[in-house]
DNA sequence: ACCTGAACACCGTTCAAGT
DNA sequence: ACCTGAACACCGTTCAAGT
């Protein structure tokens, strides 16, 4: 398909990702970008004129492959418990490769710098993973009220955004993350325990169809 | 007390304060810095050796300011949901004032380009919190588990960073927090419905001693 | 003790000029 | 279509010099 002709921009779209994961949005240079790359940093110009437009167009490709992802997960299974788990783990994975953030969640942080385009780009991703998380929810709760379901998606997924944001500023603690989904897990918000607060469902589907390990604890000391 | 002579690094911190909580970290700049406290740049340097000198000012001034906060909190009331709802109320008050974000959120999103001090001071600052929602916690559940507790606490802090950072991104969206902060109340993290999920507590004291009006829903569209 | 101007190597951005 | 060197006004930082 589209192979060889962008090989430039593809190139700065990779590099500049895992810097915005890295380092955040504002640190990154587009000399260095270019460095890495192996061109000028007039030539980043010329793929993105300005440095919002490199900013949407990051966000808009993690749109994208979130689709993908979250398509992928549902073609694996059906279990609800899985689908979440699997979900979860997307948000722990930048802990195993330098402490990378999520791309959308960095730049709401840096949101004050950034024009409305990259705004609209930051809620697109928003909607894409509240959207996929209700689908999820629905399998838990069959007859939940739909805005009470919309709700809590929303929910989980401020909830896993704050747990990512808070073990990658405590230098990418994975501990702590696994520690703060203990947590929520604990008290309901996942729905993985069968006791999620007001959830009207009936309840017919509380056993899980597997266990998988418990989540690991903070480093004993 | 210490009044006058340090009047210009006092008037460094309160507009760096402002400036990162709403344009971040590695956007401030030395230079605007100094023109909004009416010095020369080179002058915040010699109140601020580096910028990272004045990032670690800031969140443990920020350490402070929250350890007093919670001092006067706990002054007011003993009840549990005034306690959380006053904390949440913390954490949502930055919507009313130009889209503001805790510091040590948006640093931990920067956390990249910051060295050791910082990232001790953050870590402090997330020490302050649990401790304190711990200690609320404990009015609610007079039985739990102290480690049962510290995680849930943990939780609810990671939570509501979470909610300040996605309704921050959505350019201060504080009908986006509320509806958050009403999905993590209907599945029992925060405590408040009674229908906490594990918690082994007595559960003696479920019902409140007075119900605040309901959180505000979405602007209608 | 506190401030400053000038210099340094950086930054995003622009543009005329190359192929 | 894609890249470049040079220039512009910025940036954090340093330092000798002022009061």
């Amino acid at each position: 398909m589209t192979e060889a002709r962008t090989d430039t921009r593809e190139a700065i779209l990779q590099s500049a990702r895992t810097s915005v994961e890295t380092h955040g949005y504002t640190a990154l240079s587009f000399r260095d970008l270019a460095a890495d790359v192996g061109v000028k940093s007039a030539s980043v110009h010329y793929h993105f004129p300005t440095k919002p437009d490199l900013a949407e167009a990051l966000v808009n490709r993690r749109c994208t492959e979130q689709e993908a992802f979250f398509e992928d997960l549902f073609a694996r299974t059906q279990n609800y418990e899985e689908l979440i788990r699997g979900y979860i783990a997307m948000f722990r994975s930048g802990f195993d490769c330098g402490n990378r953030m999520c791309v959308a969640g960095v730049m709401s942080a840096e949101i004050g710098g950034l024009p409305d385009p990259v705004r609209a780009a930051i809620r697109r991703f928003k909607d894409v993973n509240v959207a996929w998380i209700a689908k999820m929810l629905r399998i838990r709760h069959p007859r939940m009220a739909d805005e009470t379901l919309q709700q809590r998606a929303f929910a989980i997924y401020a909830s896993l955004e704050g747990a990512q944001l808070i073990a990658h500023g405590l230098g990418g603690d994975a501990a702590a993350f696994d520690d703060v989904i203990a947590g929520y897990e604990a008290s309901g918000l996942l729905s993985l325990t069968g006791s999620g607060g007001r959830a009207d469902d009936a309840g017919a589907e509380n056993r899980l169809h597997e266990r998988k390990p418990a989540i690991r604890k903070r480093a004993q000391n």
